[in-house]
DNA sequence: CTGAAAGCGCTTACAG
DNA sequence: CTGAAAGCGCTTACAG
């Protein structure tokens, strides 16, 4: 492997000048640039990480990453796999500042100051999908500071990439596993998070379109919960008293558990079948016990560790990466046998 | 955090002392190294990685890497999952050393020694389960090299540990998937590997576990294919032809392409439910045309990059670190609309 | 526009 | 048993 001693002695040049060059820093007659330019392509010059890691010792990136609260224990996968990517990346300076909150506009708006004011250089977000924070997003932006999504994406964001699942797809997996775990005749109710987040009502979308061909089925029902337990509850409780001749359902996101609680005070437990998304504590334990059939997972560790490992990439590299519009996670089917 | 030269300042030594004590080499007086050693844990002392891998830039750390010839692709994805590790860890000195050999003891024999004379300082292999290739494992134990499975184990081998999927776990869930899947009486047939490879064995014996006790399910026929494409064929042909009320087939290793090939031949493509493992190129073509229903993939990257990263840790740490006997690794099912 | 020098934290001959 | 010094490769004030 080259280096830029190598380099330097080569072109005739000093070390130092052989690093401007390299990392297009400013004030380098165009000649010398050229020359060690060449020769750094001709002995495919690659920097050691080593060395620039112990060199950036001092300097310090700062990104901050705001998912929602401590109520949503999904987002403590998301989390671990910031966490685990943040401590990788210590060594190169990278800091990350965590903040947690309500699913809502103003704490986020309140959450994006804060991070601002500590000097954050990029943000990573999981946006509520509304006007405000679109704003805020964009302003951040040309502040220079880059904004990544992560699980969740919003519309007109002028954001660098989207590292999350691609929910219209999951819902068709859904809609899939549902043809495929069920025989005759089914009729579906839809538990929904919220319809005003897009990617509930892209799994949605992708449930409904996957499933309106097949005339086995049919959906009668379809109820928001707004990712709250004890709201879900009542939903299920009430959508499967009014539809006696529902043996399917389909959670599109949270509140998994209240529902499932639901089916069991209603002594459905056997005769439903029953699809959600990920795999939290609780909806493992109902696996377990057999109430719902199977969950499709979306990587949410990949996808904190994923994300952070872009932004860093982004905000230390000379030559702006080129990113892909999104970054998909894959998705992963799990039954009681493969937990 | 804090450094070696904090350290020494305040132990009043050099940092060559420190150094010494904080890496266990040999030769410091017993007091000296006790102070040290207090101090050291008072401010928590953690090595910088970025220091070390400098410094350590001339050493060299070379691990052979055995795994099964060029025809069976599942490997590349392991083998992609050793590269991408070994990328990360190139700036640590380490180096890899592949060898993809026939699936026969001689042939892996003849990789070892190679390997020995290459001077490497650990194997990671997925082992022929032979007498004498335990032989040949035990003995390069002795020499200090250690050894760690990868993908498939061995018995009575003095390894390191197991990286790899749990075989029984998958097979079950492979039953509990067809299950799943299917309704009345099913006739099903079982297309294993090789009965000589562990791992095939314990999937087969998986699956009959967790159907035996299901009344719809008759296990009628269970063959080897023995890895091999054309042999598959003409067993599936064969098995299909002779029980022609088979309506489930379980293959638990490859040969899937060429057993699916049959299935098309015979016009039975739409009445028999498929449930295999992996998904290599071609088993992914027969999801796409809706012969296999469902496969159970085990994450072959993920056993390449973490068997890598414990051999890699197991040689460069000072306090060798306590293995778990397995690592397993996830498993995750896949349809037609999450691939 | 360019060079010489110091420094990031750890390791390692070498000298004593 | 211990210290002083050089070195790993990259970066960065500073001086000119």
């Amino acid at each position: 492997m080259a280096t830029i001693k190598e380099i330097a002695e080569l072109a005739g040049v000093s070390r130092g000048t052989v690093d401007r060059v390299l990392n297009n820093r400013s004030g380098v007659n165009e000649d010398t640039a050229k020359k060690v330019m060449t020769i750094a392509r001709q002995l495919d010059y690659k920097p050691n990480k080593a060395g620039m890691a112990l060199a950036a010792q001092k300097k310090k990136y700062l990104i901050g990453i705001i998912v929602f609260s401590k109520k949503n224990p999904f987002f403590d996968e998301v989390l671990a796999g910031f966490e685990e990517k943040a401590a990788e990346l210590s060594f190169y300076g990278c800091e990350i500042l965590v903040k947690r909150v309500a699913y809502h506009p103003d704490a986020q708006i309140s959450a994006i100051e804060s991070c601002i004011n500590e000097g954050i250089h990029g943000l990573i977000i999981t946006p509520y999908n509304d006007k405000k924070i679109c704003d805020a997003l964009n302003s951040l932006n040309k502040k220079g500071i880059p904004v990544i999504t992560v699980n969740s994406d919003a519309e007109n964001i002028n954001r660098l990439t989207y590292v999350g699942s691609d929910y219209l797809k999951s819902g068709e997996a859904a809609g899939a596993l549902m043809q495929l775990t069920t025989i005759g005749k089914v009729t579906a109710g839809v538990i929904m998070g919220d319809s005003h987040i897009l990617c509930h009502s892209q799994r949605h979308s992708g449930f409904v379109n996957h499933l309106q061909n097949d005339s086995r089925f049919d959906i009668v029902a379809c109820e928001e919960n707004f990712d709250d337990d004890l709201k879900s509850y009542d939903i299920v409780y009430d959508m499967l008293s009014r539809h006696p001749e529902i043996n399917a359902l389909y959670f599109t996101a949270a509140g998994v558990h209240g529902g499932c609680k639901a089916i069991q005070d209603l002594d459905k437990a056997g005769s439903l079948r029953i699809i959600t998304h990920d795999d939290m504590p609780t909806t493992l334990d109902m696996i377990e016990k057999g109430i719902i059939t199977a969950t499709i997972c979306q990587q949410p560790k990949w996808q904190g560790s994923k994300s952070l490992e872009l932004m860093f990439e982004y905000l230390t590299s000379v030559e702006k990466p080129i990113l892909e519009k999104c970054y998909y996670s894959e998705l992963n089917i799990k039954i009681k046998e493969t937990i």
